[in-house]
DNA sequence: CCAATATGCAACTAATTGGTTGCATATTGG
DNA sequence: CCAATATGCAACCAATTAGTTGCATATTGG
């Protein structure tokens, strides 16, 4: 389940709030991104790591900042997988609303 | 940050297999649901009892049996919001992509 | 009626996660 | 050059989560 890991890194506040900022001004530096959060630098820094591993985000260095940048592909798998569900889900509705009209 | 607890909900393997097999079979009951797992019955039943907390699935009892039904709402309410995020960037790469091209 | 079925609840342990503090190090503006 | 800036790494503690076992209870087919 490789999709799993992507949606427990989006699965918190913290992390989902630092997403928002990216899809807003990405890259930023990750003192921007941790700025007025509600925990220390090196907090925010784990959670940041989080979403490194589930490769939602990708660092670069540059000087003595680092930038982050969102991985656009992976914010699609999410999406992609669960639109799938839903067609999955409606698809098997259509069938169940056919069977029961049954000849009409 | 309500999205979170979405995520978070799908991001376990177990849970999203969960979700998954109701995306095909809804309504099924626990037992169904909880069957050829890698772990208890009744750790299965508190995984689901996490996307139950999620509003992901909804419970109803039936006899003997509890079943369970996708909440195909909350499903949407977790798509929409990536799509969002994925709009956002599109537009400001598109901005920036104008900027650079100036007057072209 | 009663055994089999389907489920619930609680206590407990182990593993993971979230967060902190303290210290080290590389870069850069003046 | 050097103080300020931006960041990294590691140890540690607290809280949450994942999973188990054991036992209780309601429903139902024969």
């Amino acid at each position: 389940m490789i999709e799993a890991q992507i949606y427990k890194a989006l699965g918190d506040p913290i992390r989902l709030e630092m997403v928002k900022r990216l899809a807003m001004s990405s890259p930023s530096s990750i003192g921007e991104l941790s700025a007025d959060l509600a925990v220390t630098r090196q907090g925010a820094r784990k959670q940041l790591q989080v979403l490194v591993n589930a490769n939602l985000v990708q660092l670069q260095q540059q000087g003595r900042q680092t930038l982050v940048t969102l991985d656009r592909q992976t914010l699609d798998v999410a999406r992609a997988f669960i639109a799938q569900l839903e067609q999955q889900w409606d698809e098997r509705l259509a069938a169940l609303k056919d069977f029961v009209e049954g000849g009409d």
